[in-house]
DNA sequence: ATAAACTCTGTAGTAACTCCAGACTCAAGC
DNA sequence: GCTTGAGTCTGGAGTTACTACAGAGTTTAT
C-alpha cells in the first residue's frame, strides 16, 4: 500500500474474501475497470474498488450470472441515463429477485422445521 | 409416456425448464438415481422425479452449489436418520439461507428506488 | 543488499452445464 | 408391417466462471 491509502491485491482480497485470481478474472472480462498502477506495476485499488467488488461478490452468490452482475452495475452506474430504458431492466430484475426471496423464504421454512423436528430429542 | 403415467425426457425438461442435456447431467454425477428405462433404453420419469428436479433447480438459481444441493436433498430424504447430525447441516444451511435473504432484501430496496426513481417522469 | 513476501502474465485445470454428431427408438399414418 | 419423422441414446467437444500454477519481476524488512 502507499500512503495515498490505496491497497495492492492481496488485501484487497483479504478483505472481500475474494481470490485474487478472481479480481484479474473479473478485470479481464471488463466487469470493473482496470485500476491504476504503481511504478513497478502492481494493480493498486481504491475504497471504490472494495465496495463495488462486495456487490459483485454478494450478486454472484445470490445466483445472479456474471452478465446479470454487468447490467445491475450499470444500473448503479447510470444514475443520470436514459430514465425509461433504465426502469425496464430494473423491474426484470426487481421480479427476478421477488421470485429468489419467495423460494428462499420456502427453504427456509422447511429447514426451520427440519431443526425444530430434531431439537428435542424426540427423533430416534 | 406409456400407462403407467410415466413421461420421457422431453416432456420432463418441458414441464420443468431445464435442458435435456442438463438432467442427463444431474444423473450423471449423482444428484439423483437413474430413472427405469423402456424397452428401447429410454429413460422413464414419474411425478417424484418432476418434484425433485424442480428443487434441484430453484436451488441452483439461488446459487446453491451441486455439492449443497446433494446435502440438501439428503436432508429430506433422511427424515428417520440420526438427527444430531441432520440438525447440524441444517443449521448451517439455516444460517446461510437467511444470509441470502437478507441480501436479496438490499437489493430488492435499492431496485425498488430506482424504478420509484424513473416511474414519474422527472428523471430526463 | 539480500532474502522473504508479494504480484505480474500467461497457460492449464475444474465445475456445471451446453451443444453436437451419428446411431437407435417410438408413434402415427398408410 | 413399413416408412417416416420426431424423440432419445452415448460419447465427446465447447462455454462460463472461476482456480491453480509456473517462472519472472517488485516491494519491503533487516
Amino acid at each position: 500500500m502507499d500512503r495515498t491509502g490505496r491497497i495492492a491485491i492481496g488485501r484487497l482480497a483479504k478483505h472481500t474474501g475474494t481470490n485474487i485470481e478472481t479480481i484479474r478474472y473479473y478485470e479481464r472480462v471488463g466487469l470493473w475497470p482496470a485500476p491504476a498502477r504503481s511504478a513497478g506495476g502492481y494493480r493498486l485499488y481504491g475504497t471504490e474498488h472494495l465496495k463495488r467488488l462486495n456487490f459483485i461478490r454478494r450478486a454472484r452468490t445470490l445466483g445472479f450470472s456474471v452478465g446479470e452482475v454487468r447490467t445491475l452495475l450499470r444500473l448503479a452506474d447510470e444514475r443520470k441515463r436514459p430514465c425509461a430504458e433504465v426502469r425496464v431492466v430494473a423491474e426484470a430484475h426487481l421480479a427476478d429477485v421477488r421470485t429468489k426471496i419467495a423460494d428462499l423464504k420456502v427453504m427456509e421454512r422447511v429447514l426451520r422445521e427440519t431443526v425444530a423436528r430434531c431439537a428435542d430429542g424426540t427423533g430416534s
